[in-house]
DNA sequence: GTCGCCAATGCAAGCGCTTTTATTTTGATT
DNA sequence: AATCAAAATAAAAGCGCTTGCATTGGCGAC
């Protein structure tokens, strides 16, 4: 319809410049007038590129994934890329598979959660030259592209400050740590603050549980039955701190005159709840936008690609009170 | 390396029964050798097919179309179908734009939000014959396909128990109502019930505003500072629910003693607040594997492919309480 | 006016797969 | 052993696009 070959068709659609203004505005006429869209699959064999990026993530009911994926995908759409999610649920062999299937759909770039991962997983990544990076988690000498906060360091700082406060019957709620060095950095962190006042996590105050709301209740419930109860429970995230939370209050307990509660990752759940969480604030949104800028400069293979780490900061609010006011 | 053409290697690949054992596990051993992986683009082009499905959001951040979304995914995922999410941030605008990226992309069918939507856009779809499925409304004579439930309805019950409880001075704040039926029907559902007993929201009762916990906050703020205030708050959805408990507590108020509360979706958040919210629970995962379900039967050309409708659930909480008590 | 040069466009060769059609192999039957 | 049908496999033609290279045409310099 517009008199022109196809070359200059697809010259108009992806290098407009390349082609005369009068040309071009006939060929976008004719593609308006039949409201023409490239087959995404003849753009694909015959570039090598799908313009899409995949992110795996364990969940997407944690509002901290939702979070980061909702401006990981805000950033990426700047540049023209789609993002595929897919989600593992903690488990490293579905994460496997997920990956793979990712791969073979195409994506010219992957977003991974954490770096605990088989090294064959790696290994066939940079085989197939897939740039990727790694969120959520940093530790310095980290071998990958990533864009994270230090966990340990902010959980540390956590007990810390519950120790600075008086407690020192302290119990801990984690996550699953198999598979996932969030969950591992974060007990090891509390584990760090503690040492260095000369106490320990032993297995009677450290429950390791699913990041789910029930899960949370039924450990604090566990972890408050023992005589003496501890006086301060750190927690994972802020959903097993709202769950410790709720077996306080169905205990006949109070928060935080009988027990302090603290949380992780300061989702909006933290702030309405009663008492509102004292958590460690991490940068969700900012981190997600990051990694969508990370993961282009690497595809782009520009040179200034590197890691990028993020401060977490203490919030202070009612659930953690100094021991015995 | 197996000795066999392409064409039997793509038949391994699609339709193994159709290869004999012998030269399938040749072919399996050479795919595994190489851990060889199919060009999607070439794929594509050659069977016009992505087995993509794409679904438009308003936003991820809401738990209950992260829920939604992950049992999409799974139960897409059983038939070898991935999920591409894109969201509109509750623009319809944008959701236009995003649904032509998605078809762009080559998705073989969507799952999109809601009714409201430009006619032209449902005939683009349907005149490029990419089968869709709307979810989370769902009203009698709806000419598409969907699976959801009645908002109205349900908003309507929830507002009747408001009355039956005593109040009378009912205000509401509603999620915003363009290019939003279920915000729209929710309020009509609420206006039916008050209609029914001779009473109306007016506009000093009934403030529309995002689905945001300050929002949701400040709009309580708002309606509680007229005198007489109103006895009960009835909200478009839990979020806002949530943020009008804070106002009350922040107000030296309490619930429901001052202000009896009302949500609706029954996240995990109405459960762990203090007073836990009465709501409407919607059973949001069953949506979503029940949109997959019907999609794929779409896709496949399958007759028995209908619209399904849910049913909700009162769910009677601590927010809510008989006037006076 | 002629010549070069550059910008604009066309030509045509794939990209890696699927699928129809043709051919070969297999094995049962005579 | 010969025959034939059925099953298994190979051959080859695209699918719709991009892109390197060839061609054209317009314009300034001589």
């Amino acid at each position: 319809m517009a008199g022109v070959s196809t070359a200059t068709v697809s010259r108009v659609l992806n290098e407009p410049e390349r082609v005369s203004a009068k040309t071009r505005s006939r060929v976008e006429a004719a593609v308006a007038h039949f409201d023409y869209t490239p087959h995404f699959g003849g753009r694909a064999l015959a570039s090598n590129r799908t313009n899409t990026v995949g992110a795996v993530i364990p969940t997407m009911e944690n509002a901290i994934f939702a979070r980061g994926l909702q401006a990981l995908q805000e950033a990426l759409a700047e540049d023209g890329v789609t993002l595929v999610v897919a989600t593992s649920n903690y488990d490293p062999e579905r994460e496997a598979q997920q990956i793979r299937a990712l791969l073979g759909r195409g994506v010219d770039g992957l977003v991974l959660i954490g770096e605990a991962r088989d090294p064959a997983l790696y290994e066939t990544l940079e085989r197939r030259g897939v740039p990727f990076v790694l969120v959520w988690s940093w530790r310095r000498d980290c071998p990958w592209p990533c864009v994270g906060f230090d966990n340990r360091a902010a959980a540390r700082a956590m007990a810390q400050k519950v120790l600075d406060l008086g407690h020192r019957r302290i119990a801990m709620i984690a996550g699953v740590t198999h598979g996932n060095d969030r969950a591992v950095a974060r007990v090891d962190g509390v584990r760090d603050a503690l040492a260095a006042r000369g106490l320990r996590l032993d297995e009677t105050n450290l429950i390791e549980t699913p990041y789910h709301l029930d899960a949370g209740e039924n450990a604090a419930r566990q972890l408050l039955s023992v005589t003496p109860r501890p006086t301060a429970i750190v927690c994972g995230n802020d959903v097993l701190a709202a769950g410790a939370l709720l077996a306080i209050r169905s205990m006949g307990l109070s928060a935080p005159a009988d027990v302090s509660v603290t949380g992780f990752d300061d989702i909006d759940l933290a702030y309405v709840l009663d008492p509102p969480l004292t958590t460690v604030h991490v940068p969700h949104r900012r981190m997600g936008a990051a990694a969508a800028r990370l993961l282009l400069r690497l595809r782009a293979q520009e040179d200034n690609a590197t890691s990028v780490v993020f401060e977490t900061a203490l919030v202070e609010r009612g659930s953690l009170a100094p021991l015995g006011k």
